[in-house]
DNA sequence: CGACAATCGTTGCAAATGCAACAATTTAAT
DNA sequence: ATTAAATTGTTGCATTTGCAACGATTGTCG
């Protein structure tokens, strides 16, 4: 007895399969590099940045910021914390959060980080051309929180 | 002594980041459906939509199609060969190639999975509007593989 | 033919991940 | 004020992942 015929469906343009597979391509370049020559991760790699740009963030904040799950963050904090490269104080006000603060050497690795990762974005914005800014305006679609 | 200013920096506006955080969101959802409701993981997923719609895969094809790892790979056609969704023969012309084929049961999966594939999709479509045709173009262009 | 390289799929193992549980602290409720 | 509920960051644990090594098979080149 022959099964019924499968509905019509193609992987190759279905979204998220190529968002996955689109994401996965672009950060593994970064991450080899970073891994490679700085021992760096991805998601310390994203802790650095906001920890740089922002003052006296918690764990909770860049777990808000950054959709990285708090345990990752945790650990991510405590790796930068055990190279040097952040501070962790406790909050004298509400003594659960923790106010992360890159130290001097943790600026200058993300001072080293930073034009690798704009070089990359750089690229691929030559390469998608005048397709940018019409994707980057679907990414915002995409990015905002659901309803 | 101060630390020279960073450069500017907008993880928000970010490609490889932005790509991330979307694909992990929209392939949430359909792993959490396919997990709940079916055992199924994304892996496994990707695995049976392909041997579903190709005849006689081997593990490699798949890898090549699907920018799934073969050992992914593996596991998963493991996985779904156990639960009795799929069959494993070798290759008689190639004794190292597997020859893949879904079960009728695995077929039944496969034709229950993929409407709430196709949903999810059109609801993405529907969000996108306008954007739609210009982000798809934007993705064929970073899908393609490395020069 | 015969040695050597290449390919396929599997597996071992260390590292990364997700999730729930937890202690510590703060907030809310009565 | 006291108890209960909620929040923050950490950790334990089971699962998943990535990568290299491996056996088995096939291809290549003398």
């Amino acid at each position: 007895m022959m099964t019924a015929p499968l509905p019509e469906f193609d992987l190759e343009r279905y979204l998220p399969y190529r968002f996955t597979v689109i994401a996965g391509k672009l950060s593994a370049e970064l991450a080899k590099a970073y891994k490679v020559r700085f021992g760096i991760s991805m998601p310390e790699w994203r802790v650095l940045v906001n920890v740089g740009y922002t003052e006296d963030l918690s764990v909770r904040d860049i777990e808000r910021r950054v959709s990285l799950e708090k345990s990752k963050v945790s650990r991510a904090v405590s790796k930068l914390e055990a190279k040097g490269y952040l501070v962790k104080q406790t909050d004298s006000d509400d003594r659960r959060l923790l106010k992360l603060t890159l130290t001097d050497e943790g600026t200058r690795l993300l001072r080293a980080l930073i034009p690798i990762a704009q070089t990359l974005q750089d690229e691929l914005i030559a390469k998608l051309a005048d397709a940018a800014p019409a994707m980057n305006a679907a990414l915002d679609i995409l990015m905002e929180p659901e309803e």
